[in-house]
DNA sequence: CGTTCTGTTGAGTTTCCTCAATACGAGTGG
DNA sequence: CCACTCGTATTGAGGAAACTCAACAGAACG
């Protein structure tokens, strides 16, 4: 069930032109990519992509957010990935995909056909370097989150991801106060398999976050945070 | 306390020289590269960088293991990377190291100076290439290994981390036999490190699968696994 | 107004951690 | 050669954190 295609005409118009995989690119590129791009919308909750399938296509993110995540045959889930705007999807030069991906939110893509695609890579350098940087950038999220997952107690799991997505958001906004509010993009479900915990424990320690008046809601989905310090401190990981 | 700088003589005679970041270099381009390496060692237990260091030099493992890992300031440790010969070290384009690397094993590196290297990532592509395949194998273990922090048993662990060290040394070896024996490179407080647990919970949970039969050892670092497939049974992954 | 989906809260249990004692091997010096 | 020490590993007892199972609340939707 896939939404319409958007208004965006050239790539100039586009939101993630300066973000996104091509951002690096000479209008020579520019026309390259354009030429073999095109827009594919997914709702909320629609798979993308199913682990073990053929990755027929690649692509970025336009607009909202998706998940790619791990299943083990008795059903534990692990997410292993969060894609938001102008972040990647797929692998040149890798025939399947291992995750199960999922549009979260309503999601964008701007996708090109694999093959093209990796073609492309190897004649214009521009976006295989900007591949390349944001590739290891992914990796040190990547790392940081495994040192969550590994060594933190629940409660610093919830504030470490509280405290990642009110970051962000303030960055977005430029929002430069000390207090800081954002609407959670995710249910608690997917909180839940993003910190490898339940959502019963990640139901209890919001509950006792709020308790403790680190960050404040009512409707579940609108966070208040007062003081990004006061939480910052309850992710453990900062002297 | 560095060891002596091997004796190799050229990049020809390299034991790296065909899966690492040079592997798919031409001859006029391995002309430049070996035109900036060195050589350093480091002996086992040495720190190779600190979280926070300038990065002064990146460059490949030519022999030993090393390990990548994030502490916080109470003490916590874990490991985020593991990197065994021909794994690449350092990233182009960062100022400072954002982990501790040791050196887990004596261990030898085919070092560049950070700068000329990435000028000549520019003018070579196919270490640009090489390098982008090598981070995208990384971010899939690492996604790998977030499933096993984030929703694996203790049992599981142990299981995922020796099954991934048997299949690994079987490969390198061709034993195809179902039985396979091999030495541990690490501690058992590096394994906990790896995995997430205390050292305690690793000593009881080996001990425990030996108790089951599903591995032997009396010295505390080589080990046996008489059946490869029970072992993978074990680790929860494969239906 | 019922149904469904999501989230909250409680009670009891399991898993893993903490603390503590002990064992083992390697290296050192008497 | 043997005692001593140090680093590493094992094992046990008790406790804390998170999980499971279950009941219930609130919002969204037909």
């Amino acid at each position: 069930m896939n939404l319409s295609v958007p208004s965006i005409k050239s790539c100039d118009d586009c939101p993630i032109r300066y973000n996104a995989v091509c951002s690096k690119c000479e209008p020579d590129e520019m026309k390259d990519l354009e030429a073999i791009k095109y827009y594919r919308s997914f709702a909320a909750g629609q798979p993308i992509f199913f682990a073990g399938d053929p990755l027929e296509f690649v692509g970025s993110i336009v607009s909202g957010v998706s998940s790619l995540t791990r299943t083990m045959p008795d059903g534990r889930v692990q997410m292993v990935g969060l894609l938001l705007p102008g972040d990647f999807m797929g692998r040149p030069n890798r025939e399947t995909i291992e995750c199960d991906v999922v549009a979260e939110t309503d999601v964008m893509l701007c996708c090109f056909r694999r093959r093209p695609f990796e073609r492309l890579i190897n004649d214009t350098p521009h976006v295989g370097q900007r591949l390349l940087e944001m590739t290891l950038d992914e990796l040190d999220a990547a790392r940081e989150w495994m040192l969550v997952l590994g060594r933190k107690t629940a409660r610093e799991k919830i504030a470490s991801l509280l405290y990642m997505i009110a970051t962000r958001m303030a960055k977005l906004s430029k929002n430069t106060g000390a207090a800081t509010t954002f609407t959670l993009p995710i249910t608690r479900e997917t909180m839940a398999n993003y910190l490898g915990l339940t959502i019963e424990t990640v139901s209890r320690q919001m509950s006792a976050l709020k308790r403790d008046g680190l960050i404040a809601f009512s409707d579940r989905r609108d966070i208040a945070v007062p003081d990004v310090e006061s939480l910052k401190a309850e992710t453990g990981e900062y002297a």
